[in-house]
DNA sequence: ATTATTTTTATTTTCGAAAATTGTCAATAT
DNA sequence: ATATTGACAATTTTCGAAAATAAAAATAAT
């Protein structure tokens, strides 16, 4: 028998998520040296599943690797930001696209109650821990909506991809949001063009979507590289 | 990548590299399992590094894995042809428009060189073995000076990753090809209309150059998977 | 004869330690 | 004082075996 509280998946699986987990929370900051010993610390397991783990890290693009000498946490850059950014109104403008062209009633459907779930959720001040990863679920539900009946696998896991590797900056975007715009505004607005079925407005409103969030972000990242932590 | 083993990097890297390469050239077929101690053998290596290169490969596509039960070579299917095929065509359609608009003198020069050593590469009949590789990696080469330019390393990355995704899809055209085509004519139009800054042709050209193939390949693989080999 | 249950075998997953590599720091030489 | 060398320490990488899980075979029961 297991230690109970854990389902039934690898040690390395549980190991992706904790080091995930903390990446993307800001527990392990960008820059950020990840020794063995302090991993295994972590995640209360030896050496071979942190480095399974590590390897999918690297993969995703979150953590980088030195041959003999060790792996660290990505760093964040406004050029990189910049990047992702213009890919991901491209590519998740073709899935919207496809969806518009393909969903059913049921798609649509769940938009609006992904969307109108998304509204209830706070975006920060309560609670203040956990908060922002209940809104950061439910924000992902909502984009997934949109996309979901563009019936391309390959579509839909490059979009969840980016939208991983958007993560942290989104997070910096609330820390430095002096400008509270009205980011749920923006969510309607999107939602209602994808469900009149008008794609060249929903591509439009998405893109500003990002930029916005992009540009405001870029500021704050100074040049190129945020400077190590922890 | 490396084709053969180089000379001072890691075991896991060996491992991902024997591997990968059996998969590619079919030694390892689509459906094959991939038990432990076969890799070894393989790879003349424990368990750990196959494990890395195994967990990369899963990344990548190329493998899938089933928890306690496996690992085994992903099957091939037309639906995944098609899908791979529409987004490399956006894709890399995108990547060369934005090289068109940004490439200088030293991106054209290596556009003229590369197709020119791609035609002097016949991509099969002598040598057997080894010539559709040195034919495939020249044809790579000339891929990748198209979109060089594009000033985008996701973008890059994202293409290099959908031509290997299609590597063995191409070896099944090249068995399966009864009209023969003039592949090289597609490539040097394709060459002419980028070099000319025209987008729009060379993206039609593109989009005609995979759809051609994905059309050819996906007849002969029937419904939607490949028999298992090996 | 067929289904259920136990035992055996084969494979994957994880561990803990050995081997290999890199980084540190003092001692010596220039 | 600076640079070079060599031992030592810290860390990564790899190994080989133990633990855990699934598959197969054999035995028992209906």
């Amino acid at each position: 028998m297991n230690t109970a509280a854990s389902s039934k998946s690898s040690l390395s699986e549980q190991a992706w998520s904790i080091i995930r987990t903390a990446i993307l929370n800001g527990a392990l900051g960008p820059g950020a040296a990840l020794p063995f010993q302090m991993l295994q610390n972590m995640c209360g397991m030896s050496v071979s599943p942190v480095r399974e783990a590590l390897t999918r890290l690297v993969d995703a693009g979150l953590v980088e690797v030195e041959h003999n000498r060790g792996y660290r946490v990505t760093l964040l850059s406004s050029a990189e930001l910049h990047d992702i950014t213009m890919f991901r109104i491209k590519v998740e403008g073709w899935a919207i696209e496809k969806s518009i062209e393909l969903g059913d009633a049921e798609w649509e459907v769940n938009i609006v109650s992904t969307l109108h779930r998304l509204g209830l959720t706070p975006r920060d001040t309560p609670g203040g821990e956990g908060q922002f990863d209940l809104w950061e679920s439910r924000h992902l539900e909502f984009h997934r909506a949109l996309t979901a009946a563009c019936n391309s696998p390959l579509l839909l896991q490059t979009c969840a991809q980016l939208y991983d590797k958007t993560d942290r900056y989104r997070r910096l975007s609330q820390t430095v949001e002096n400008t509270p715009r009205d980011a749920h505004a923006e969510h309607k607005d999107l939602a209602k063009a994808v469900l009149d079925r008008n794609a060249p407005e929903a591509k439009k409103l998405l893109a500003g979507h990002y930029q916005r969030t992009a540009g405001l972000v870029a500021g704050y990242l100074a040049n190129d590289t945020t400077a190590p932590a922890a």
